[in-house]
RNA sequence: GCGGAUGUGGCGAAAUUGGCACACGCGCCAGGUUUAGGUCCUGGUGGGAAACCAUGCAGGUUCGAAUCCUGUCAUCCGCACCA
């Protein structure tokens, strides 16, 4: 009788006295860190999302064990964050308190899941011994330049009154709620991570990424090459526009200006029309991003009248309009409109009746009347002295003038916005900043910098954090000149504490700095890093960005924080959608643990579909999984006493080792499976198992279902634990020297198999093909045209 | 619109990377054990009477294509007026 309830609780005891799993820090065995994103514990407890990555990278963890690494497979919580705030407001509690409850029940449920994690190094973003050093890290960001309060447009997400990051908004709504994001002119925290741009881009190359996360990092981070381009305006400002195509100079028709940028002020005693232009001004901002997107098809804008551009190439005036097709907070927030050869130009020309000089034409065709704008590669022409040049030595000509003339320069900009790091709410890290009138912002010393005790947790209705309530703690002195001083009252993101959790591990009760040096020498990088696509522009750009700074300052011995990366698909519900409470369609793991026990549900998650893609889950499939781990249980009562492999099986045991071993590697982790349960019905059918067989077996399936496995090996008086053992090799030689059945066709089709020696010779094959009874009856009377033979593989004769 | 992915039995999916399409599992069918079965065991299970036909669809390359190329359709994910 599989008592799997017995077992499990019987191992996961042993593992908790024995802490088997304990990464050791000063090890001369090599080092293998396997991590996963660390939980958000949220009240609902753990999702059966959960441990699709975390049994993958435990299944990776033991295997590395078993093949002698010293490894860290260490876990944590990202326990600061906005659930547990707006849980907290609604149920008037303390967020910590409902932090520690949901921390609790999460841990009870992964340690239900018998997870090989190194528990002695848990830890928690919310701990004051560990946010110290995430304030501590904001710190010295500062120093460096990298932190700094600038005035900006944001996104304000209306329902929980905070600011967020690009990255947060998702279609114009707030990525968590859902809210309508508006766009606000506030003075706010960012991080400078556009220094890093170029970097981000460039090192993504020696990394072992999936390519497209690559490819989804890149497009974030968004280079395009172009120049910077000064325009004299009649009233005698400058206007400064970026173009990637600075070629098309005399295409110009028109020039637009964002209705949020600033320069519309500085010139607007010159605007004669300056109420129309108001009234645009207001209309745009009541439009969010999103609405602003939706409204593609129907550009809109205002000419600004009573002053005109100055085109510096060729002296030529050109009307300035206000526009929201383009955007204030990319590039200049100003273009030259070139209609002929853009697009989105070409539609506000022909909206607005503005003509659309043509200046690049294709090569094999000339003048020809445009009906659409024309992107395409060709020749210059009504240029100057750029006619007759290509594209792009007309770019360099072009390049050459403007700063030769002073009007511009090459110049490179980045889609990727700089990280706006604050948000008006109370559970987060405190940044560690006091404003004093007369020193500026000046850093807290005493770190960590704790949050003050407050009533109420409910961000206030003029949009500051309800720590701004709080004067006691608000006014302070300042550490420079000891007068009156004010606290930031702004908190961290959600992803500050995320952002360099994986080096806390290494040393997490360090008081003295974030990790040991030799610490974070024998460890980085991370080996394995598995997590979900959804973060591939949040954490984990975040957090790569972090890691090149504290490289920079010498605190982290190299540049990149994680070697490999992988990514999981998700679990869906049975019927295809997203698992959600709205839906009614989330299974929760413990019912399933209830049930069918850890090992089963294990094994069910490894085998529902390929780790990389989205699967559907099926309770009724489970079954299946669980007749494997019954019949694997129930072994035990064949077992002989014959010691060694069977002949007839050795081919297939060794065959078995190299497909389980390799597929683990690989991420395949449902064929694995499928091998164990082939091999495991090949061995039942005779009714027997010897012991060396069982050993084998017994390791194979230790990953993937850890408790049973160490359960039959007791049984069965094997020494030690199953853990404690090594990994099987495989002989490859002996499985290459098994009889091969080869395909042999005639035209492409299947006649007949024949058995061969592996290394019987091509010719020898041929003939042993060809004196086939079916194959001599198919060839007769007919010529042979030609004949194909891959060894080991397939013979194919062309007749006529 | 741009970027990425996927498309194979009733279902989840395999296919040594150009060489036996559908391994393994679910479900279903038949038989057996059982007082009973949402248990266990055994066998069967793409279509077609067959030659043959079948990997979203249409072409192409090849002795040979699920796999490579061209076009096309559908679904999913990410970004979205980025000049």
């Amino acid at each position: 009788m599989y008592d799997f309830k017995k077992i499990e609780k019987k191992w996961q005891d042993f593992w908790k006295a024995t802490q088997p799993f304990k990464a050791i820090n000063n090890s001369k065995k090599p080092k293998f860190y396997s991590l996963i994103e660390f939980p958000y514990p949220s009240s609902q407890g753990l999702h059966v999302g959960h441990p699709r990555s975390y049994v993958a990278l435990d299944i990776i963890s033991r295997k590395r064990r078993m093949q002698d690494y010293n490894v860290l497979f260490p876990i944590g919580w990202d326990a600061f964050g906005l659930p547990t705030e707006n849980y907290a407001i609604k149920n008037n509690v303390h967020p910590k308190e409902i932090t520690e409850k949901s921390i609790a029940k999460f841990k009870n449920q992964l340690q239900s899941l018998g997870l090989s994690f190194d528990w002695s190094r848990e830890i928690n973003t919310t701990d004051p011994k560990y946010f110290k050093w995430t304030q501590w890290i904001f710190s010295r960001l500062f120093e460096n330049g990298l932190a700094a309060k600038e005035e900006t447009l944001i996104n304000w997400c209306t329902s929980c009154k905070c600011v967020l990051a690009n990255e947060e908004v998702i279609s114009g709504q707030c990525e968590r709620c859902s809210g309508e994001v508006i766009q606000k002119q506030k003075s706010q925290w960012v991080l400078k991570i556009t220094k890093y741009a170029q970097r981000l881009i460039d090192d993504l190359d020696s990394l072992d990424y999936p390519e497209r996360v690559k490819q989804q990092q890149k497009n974030w981070i968004g280079k395009s090459e172009g120049a910077l381009i000064k325009f004299k305006i009649s009233s005698g400002q400058e206007l400064e526009i970026f173009t990637t195509r600075p070629e098309t100079i005399c295409g110009i028709s028109y020039m637009v200006i964002a209705p949020e940028n600033k320069i519309l002020d500085e010139i607007s005693q010159h605007i004669t029309n300056l109420e129309k232009i108001n009234k645009y001004k207001q209309e745009a901002a009541k439009k969010n991003d999103f609405q602003r997107s939706q409204m593609v098809k129907e550009k809109t804008g205002v000419e600004i009248k009573g002053v005109l551009a100055i085109n510096p190439f060729n002296g030529k005036e050109i009307p300035i309009f206000t526009a929201d097709y383009v955007l204030a907070n990319y590039g200049t927030g100003a273009i030259m409109a070139v209609p002929a050869h853009d697009e989105r130009d070409w539609e506000f020309a022909v909206k607005y009746n503005l003509p659309k000089p043509m200046v690049i034409c294709p090569e094999d065709s000339q003048n020809i009347e445009l009906t659409k704008a024309f992107t395409g590669n060709g020749k210059l022409i009504n240029s100057g002295f750029l006619n007759g040049l290509t594209i792009e030595e007309a770019k360099k000509k072009v390049i050459e003038f403007l700063i030769l003339n002073k009007a511009g320069k090459s110049q490179v900009n980045f889609k990727l916005r700089d990280w706006i790091f604050a948000r008006q709410r109370y559970w987060g890290e405190p940044i560690p900043i006091i404003n004093c009138k007369e020193c500026g912002f000046v850093l807290e010393e005493n770190l960590p910098l704790l949050l003050p005790e407050v009533q109420n947790f409910q961000p206030l209705e003029n949009g500051e954090s309800p720590i701004s309530n709080c004067s006691n703690w608000v006014n302070t002195k300042c550490p420079k000149c000891g007068r009156e001083a004010q606290r930031e009252t702004d908190t961290m993101p959600q992803w500050a504490g995320s952002s360099w959790y994986f080096l806390r591990y290494l040393d997490p009760n360090n008081n003295d700095s974030l990790a040991d040096e030799e610490a974070l020498k024998y460890w980085l990088p991370v080996d394995w890093y598995n997590g979900g696509m959804e973060h591939t522009t949040l954490h984990l750009l975040y957090s790569r960005f972090w890691h090149k700074f504290l490289y920079d300052i010498h605190v982290v011995p190299c540049s990149e924080p994680y070697a490999k990366r992988t990514c999981h698909g998700m679990i869906l519900g049975e019927s295809n959608e997203k698992m959600s409470k709205s839906r009614g369609n989330v299974v929760n793991p413990d019912d399933i643990i209830q049930e069918f026990g850890a090992d089963v549900m294990r094994v069910y998650e490894m085998f529902i579909g390929d780790f990389e893609n989205a699967a559907s889950w099926n309770t009724k499939s489970i079954s299946g999984c669980k007749r494997f781990i019954e019949k694997f249980f129930n072994l035990n009562n064949i077992l002989a006493k014959q010691e060694n492999i069977r002949n007839e099986f050795l081919i297939l045991i060794n065959k078995a080792i190299k497909k389980v071993s390799e597929d683990i590697e690989n991420l395949k982790f449902n064929t694995a499976i499928a091998t164990l349960m082939d091999l495991l019905g090949q061995i039942k059918a005779t009714n027997l198992i010897t012991r060396e067989e069982l050993k084998i077996f017994i390791i194979l399936l230790n990953p993937f279902a850890p408790h049973v496995t160490e359960e039959i090996w007791q049984k069965s008086g094997f020494k030690k634990t199953v853990a404690e053992q090594s990994w099987p090799y495989y002989n490859e030689e002996l499985i290459n020297s098994e009889k091969n059945e080869i395909v042999v066709q005639i035209n492409g089709k299947i006649k007949t198999k024949i058995m061969a020696d592996p290394d019987i010779d091509k010719s020898e094959l041929i003939n042993l093909a060809k004196n086939n009874k079916l194959i001599l009856k198919e060839l007769n009377n007919k010529e042979i045209i030609k004949e194909i033979c891959i060894p080991k593989k397939i013979i194919n004769f062309v007749v006529k």
